[in-house]
RNA sequence: GGGCGCUUAGCUCAGUUGGGAGAGCACCUGCCUUACAAGCAGGGGGUCAUUGGUUCGAGCCCAAUAGUGCCCACCA
C-alpha cells in the first residue's frame, strides 16, 4: 500500500482519478434490492445544451450530500440523472446557428431542422454531464435519461392521450401569451412581469348620433384598431342612459357599441374601457359575454395585419407612434399621462409578450390541482423550509388552464391529426391511415410540439419506465426528496405533483428541499447580461470541488439566498488542507511496529466520545435537512477537537518510549480519523476518499463505508476531566499571553486547591500542562505553604495557579487583573443570584435549569473566593 | 393590490422545541513549537432594526412601526 501523502493538499492531483475509480467500480448504481430500503432522488434535469452554473452546483451538491449519506446508512440509494431537451432554448440556439450559416428553419424544413437539433444535442449534450462529474455527483449514470428518449416520449404521448380522453385536455381559441421573438405561445408561468414606466393615453370616442363623446384611457393605443366595443359599469349613473348607443372608433371609423359589464371599475379612470377581445384576456371575457367580434389585428411577428388598415405592416411600436400622432392630429387625443404598470415579458428572451387570441391546446387545471392541494394539506408533501408551501398553495388555488402547445419543432409533437376533408380531430398513438369519421386519407398531423415542462412534469415516473409497470417503478417510486430552487416551484414542482397524483395515484416525493439563489458578492443575481456569473468550474480548478461544495453548504440555511465569496472558498480549501496535514501527521507516526492497542487514556476516551457526539448531532441535523449546521459540526470536530486539541494532547506519547501508549494513541488517532472521514465524506467526497485510500486496513472504498453512529454511552468521566484540563490550559495560556511570555519560556506551575478531585485531576494530567501550557514543573502547594508573592496567579474553578515569573511580575498589573476578574465574577453572580432569589424562577423553571444555575453559582462563588484571597495578599 | 423573507461583531452569515450571544473573513498582539504560515496561541469588537406585549426568563413567540429584498396579480 502506498503509505505516503504528498506534502501539500492539491485537489487536482486526485479528484479526477477518484471520480474515475468510483465510476469504474459502478458504486453509483442502484438496483431493485428487496433486502434494502430504497432511497430515491430525481435530479432536476439540466438543459441538454446548458453549461454548469452556480445554481446547478448548489442544487447537485445538496443532492449528492443526501444520497451519499443515505447510501452509507445502508439504503439502496438511487439518484436518477438526466437531461432536458429544453425545446424553446435549444430551438433558438439552433435557429441562431442556421442564421449564422445563412440558412433558416423554413429552408431546411422540419426533418432537416430536427437533424440539426439532434446534432447540436449530441455535440453539447456531453458537456454538462462532464461538468457535473467535476463536482463529484454520485448519480447513477447508467440510468441516465433524456426527455426525448423513446421511453419518455411514449410516456408523454400516453399522458396526453389519457388526459384528452378524460376531457382534461382541450383545444380552443383563447387568449394566450405570445412571444413575437420566439414565435410561439408560452404559458403563464413563462411570463415575467416587469414594472415599466409607460403612459396613459386618454382618447375621445365620439357617439355616433350626437356631438358627445366618451374619454377612455389606454396604455396600448395600437390595440384600438381591434376594439369592438366600449364598456362601462351597469350601475354607473353617468352612463346609464348611454348604454346601447353606438360609438365611432376614431381613425378606423367603425361603429362599436357601448356595453355594460361589471368587469369595469367605476372608480378607475373615466369609468369607460375600450374592449379589444383579441388582445386582452379581460376584454376577451367581456367580448364573450356580449357576443362581440374578436378581431385580431396583429400577426405572429406582432406587426399590424390587414385588419389594421393603413397601419398594416407596421411593427406594434411603430403603429403606436403613428396612431398617437394621428389621434392628436385629428383632435381625439385628450391627454397623455405618465403611468407605471407591469408588462409581461418572455421569461427566455425578455421580449414583451403580446396577449393574442389563438387556437392552442390547454390542460384543464382545476381537477388536477385539487389532489395536489390535498397532498400538501394532508401532510403527505412537505416543503423545507415550510414557508414555501404557501407559495405552492397560492399558485395552485389560483391556477388557470395551462397552454401546452408550442409553435416549435424541437420537442414532443402532438399526437393529433386533422382530416382535411371533414375537419375531424383525431388523437392517436399511431398515425391513422384514414379518417375515423369520413374515411378520407387526407390526414395532416398537428405541427405543434408540447411545452417542455409537460415532459419534465412526468420525470419522477417516466424515468422509471412508466407507462410500463416496471419493477423499478414499484421499488423506487415515490421518491424521497426533491431538491430545487424556489424559482422553479411553479414550473416544475407543482406540475410534477399533479402529474404524479393523476398518473401514479401517488405524490412523487415526500419532501421538497428548497434552496436559494447563489448571488454575486454584491448580492446581485448572477446573469449573462450583467456578466457577473462565477463559473463553478473555474472555482473547482482553483480550489477544488470539495472546497466549492463546502462553501455552498456550510453556514447556510435552506431557502435563503447566499452571496458567493472567494474568501469563503479559500477558507474551506484551507480546511481541506488542515485535514490533509492532520492525516499526514498520523501517517508519519505510523511505523512498522504499530499494532492496534486498546486504550484507557482519558484523552483517548474523551476524543472517542466527542466524535460520537458529533456523529449523533450531525445525523439529527441531516434528518431535518439542516445540512449547513451538520457541515459546521464536522468542521469544528476536525479542526478544533482533533487538530487543535487531541493531536497536541497525544504528541508526547507519540514521541515517547512507551510503545504501548504510543500504539494506543495511534489507534485512537486512526479510529477517530476514520470516523471523521466518514462523517465528512458526503460533504467533501474527494479528499476523504483519497485520504481513506491511504489509511491502513481499509477493505472497501469510503463511499461504501458505514455511517459511523454507534449505540455508545459517552464517557462522562473522561469528558469532565478533559474539559477541566482544557480550561486549566486555556487559563494559564491566557495569563502568560497577557504578560507577553513566549511559549518557549517555561515556568513552574503551582497549584493551590482545597479540592481533592481538582488536585488529583491536575496532578494526574500534569503532562498536558507541561506540553500545552509551558509548565516546566507542576507542584501542589501544601495547605500551610504560602506562595511567594512574586508570582502571577490564574484562577479557575476549584483551583488557583501561581506562575513564578519573577522578573515579569508587576504587582500593580496583578492587582488590575484580579480586579478585572472580580468585576466579571460579580456580574455573573449578580445575574445568577437574581434568578435564584426569584421564587417565581425557582418555582416555575424546569428543575434542570434551576440546578444548572445553582452549579454556576457554586462555581462563581468558588472562583470569587479564590480571587479575594489572592487580593488580600496585597 | 396580495403574499413571503431579511435587519445579529467592520464584512458575509449561522443561531429549529424561549434558559449564560457564535463562525469565517478582516483587525490587534505574540509565536518560523520537527502535520499544516493555506499554520499556532491570545485579544478587541454586538442596547441581536425600533416600540409594545406574552413569560420567572425573549435574538428566538405575538402585535405594530421603519428600512430593505423577493414572489404573485386580468390597476384598462
Amino acid at each position: 500500500m502506498e503509505n505516503k501523502l504528498n506534502k501539500t493538499y492539491d485537489p487536482k492531483a486526485f479528484e479526477d482519478r477518484i471520480y474515475a475509480l468510483w465510476e469504474k467500480e459502478n458504486y453509483f448504481h442502484a438496483e431493485v434490492n428487496p433486502e434494502k430500503k430504497p432511497y430515491t432522488i430525481m435530479m432536476p434535469p439540466p438543459n441538454v445544451t446548458g453549461k454548469l452554473h452556480m445554481g446547478h452546483a448548489i442544487d447537485n451538491t445538496l443532492q449528492d450530500i443526501l444520497i451519499r449519506w443515505k447510501r452509507m446508512q445502508g439504503y439502496e440509494a438511487l439518484w436518477m440523472p438526466g437531461m432536458d431537451h429544453a425545446s424553446i432554448s435549444t430551438e433558438s440556439k439552433v435557429v441562431e446557428k442556421l442564421r449564422s450559416e445563412g440558412r433558416s428553419k423554413d429552408e431546411v424544413g422540419r426533418d432537416g431542422f430536427l437533424e440539426e437539433a439532434w446534432e447540436w444535442t449530441h455535440e453539447y449534450g456531453g458537456n454538462i454531464r462532464n461538468q457535473l462529474k467535476k463536482l463529484g455527483v454520485s448519480c447513477d449514470w447508467e440510468r441516465e435519461r433524456f426527455t426525448l428518449d423513446e421511453g419518455l416520449s411514449k410516456a408523454v404521448e400516453e399522458v396526453f392521450i389519457r388526459l384528452y380522453e378524460k376531457d382534461l385536455i382541450y383545444q380552443g381559441d383563447r387568449i394566450i401569451n405570445w412571444c413575437p421573438n420566439c414565435g410561439t405561445a408560452i404559458s403563464d408561468a413563462e411570463v415575467e412581469h416587469i414594472e415599466e414606466a409607460g403612459h396613459f393615453w386618454h382618447i375621445k370616442y365620439p357617439f355616433k348620433d350626437s356631438d358627445e363623446y366618451l374619454v377612455i384611457a389606454t396604455t396600448r393605443p395600437e390595440t384600438m384598431l381591434g376594439d369592438t366595443a366600449v364598456a362601462v359599469h351597469p350601475d354607473d349613473e353617468r352612463y346609464q342612459d348611454l348604454v346601447g348607443k353606438s360609438l365611432i372608433l376614431p381613425l378606423v371609423n367603425k361603429e362599436i357599441p357601448l356595453v355594460a359589464d361589471t368587469y369595469v371599475d367605476k372608480e378607475f379612470g373615466t369609468g369607460a374601457v375600450k374592449i379589444t377581445p383579441a388582445h386582452d384576456p379581460n376584454d376577451f371575457e367581456v367580448g364573450a359575454r356580449h357576443n362581440l367580434e374578436v378581431l385580431r389585428i396583429m400577426d405572429d411577428e406582432a406587426k399590424i395585419n390587414e385588419a389594421g388598415g393603413i397601419y398594416a405592416g407596421m411593427d406594434r411600436y411603430e403603429a403606436r407612434k403613428a396612431i398617437v400622432r394621428d389621434l392628436e392630429e385629428q383632435g381625439y387625443l385628450v391627454e397623455i399621462e405618465d403611468h407605471s404598470h407591469s408588462v409581461g415579458h418572455c421569461e427566455r428572451c425578455k421580449t414583451t409578450v403580446e396577449p393574442i387570441v389563438s387556437k392552442q391546446w390547454f390542460v384543464k387545471m382545476e381537477p388536477l390541482a385539487k389532489p395536489a392541494i390535498e397532498a400538501l394539506k394532508s401532510g403527505d408533501l412537505k416543503f423545507v423550509p415550510e414557508r414555501f408551501s404557501k407559495v405552492y398553495l397560492h399558485w395552485l388555488e389560483n391556477i388557470r388552464d395551462w397552454c401546452i402547445s408550442r409553435q416549435l419543432w424541437w420537442g414532443h409533437r402532438l399526437p393529433v391529426y386533422y382530416c382535411d376533408d371533414c375537419g375531424e380531430v383525431i388523437i392517436s398513438r399511431e398515425k391513422p391511415n384514414t379518417c375515423s369519421k369520413c374515411g378520407s386519407d387526407n390526414l395532416r398531423r398537428d405541427p405543434d410540439t408540447l411545452d417542455t415542462w409537460f415532459s419534465s412534469a412526468l420525470w419522477p415516473f417516466s424515468t422509471l419506465g412508466w407507462p410500463e409497470n416496471t419493477k423499478e417503478l414499484e421499488y423506487f417510486y415515490p421518491t424521497d426528496v426533491l431538491v430545487t430552487g424556489y424559482d422553479i416551484i411553479f414550473f416544475w414542482v407543482v406540475r410534477m405533483v399533479f402529474s404524479g397524483m393523476e398518473n401514479m395515484g401517488e405524490n412523487p416525493f415526500k419532501h421538497v428541499l428548497i434552496h436559494g439563489l447563489v448571488r454575486d458578492s454584491e448580492g446581485r443575481k448572477m446573469s449573462k447580461t450583467l456578466g457577473n456569473g462565477i463559473d463553478p468550474l473555474e472555482v473547482i480548478d482553483q480550489y477544488g470541488a470539495d472546497a466549492l461544495r463546502f462553501s455552498l453548504v456550510m453556514g447556510n440555511s435552506s431557502g435563503n439566498d447566499m452571496r458567493f465569496y472567494y474568501e469563503r472558498v479559500e477558507a474551506n480549501r484551507n480546511f481541506a488542507n488542515k485535514l490533509w496535514n492532520a492525516t499526514r501527521f498520523v501517517m508519519m507516526n505510523l511505523t512498522d511496529d504499530f499494532v492496534r492497542t486498546e486504550s484507557n487514556a482519558v484523552e483517548d476516551r474523551w476524543m472517542r466520545s466527542r466524535v460520537q457526539e458529533t456523529a449523533k448531532t450531525m445525523t439529527a441535523l441531516m434528518e431535518k435537512f439542516e445540512l449547513g449546521m451538520a457541515a459546521q459540526e464536522i468542521y469544528d470536530c476536525i479542526w478544533e477537537l482533533y487538530c487543535d486539541w487531541y493531536i497536541e494532547l497525544v504528541k508526547p506519547r507519540l514521541y515517547g518510549d512507551d510503545q504501548e501508549s504510543k500504539n494506543a494513541a495511534l489507534t485512537t488517532l486512526l479510529d477517530v480519523l476514520s470516523d471523521m472521514l466518514k462523517l465528512l465524506h458526503p460533504f467533501m467526497p474527494f479528499i476523504t476518499e483519497e485520504i481513506w485510500s491511504h489509511l491502513p486496513d481499509q477493505k472497501t472504498a469510503l463511499i461504501l463505508a458505514d455511517w459511523p453512529v454507534r449505540e455508545e454511552e459517552p464517557d462522562r468521566e473522561a469528558i469532565e476531566t478533559m474539559e477541566y484540563m482544557i480550561e486549566a490550559i486555556r487559563t494559564i495560556r491566557n495569563t502568560r499571553s497577557e504578560l507577553n511570555v513566549i511559549p518557549s519560556k517555561k515556568a513552574k506551575v503551582f497549584i493551590d486547591s482545597k479540592d481533592e478531585w481538582a488536585r488529583t485531576t491536575l496532578m494526574e494530567n500534569q503532562g498536558f500542562l507541561k506540553t500545552l501550557a509551558s509548565a516546566s514543573e507542576v507542584v501542589i502547594l501544601g495547605t500551610s505553604e504560602q506562595m511567594e508573592e512574586e508570582a502571577v496567579s490564574a484562577v479557575i474553578e476549584k483551583a488557583r495557579f501561581y506562575l513564578p515569573l519573577a522578573e515579569l511580575v508587576d504587582f500593580k498589573k496583578e492587582i488590575e487583573r484580579l480586579e478585572k476578574e472580580k468585576t466579571k465574577l460579580e456580574g455573573e453572580l449578580k445575574r445568577v443570584n437574581g434568578k435564584l432569589n426569584n421564587t417565581r424562577f425557582t418555582d416555575k423553571a424546569p428543575d434542570e435549569v434551576v440546578e444548572a444555575e445553582r452549579q454556576k453559582k457554586a462555581k462563581y462563588e468558588d472562583m470569587m473566593q479564590s480571587v479575594l484571597e489572592r487580593l488580600a495578599k496585597f
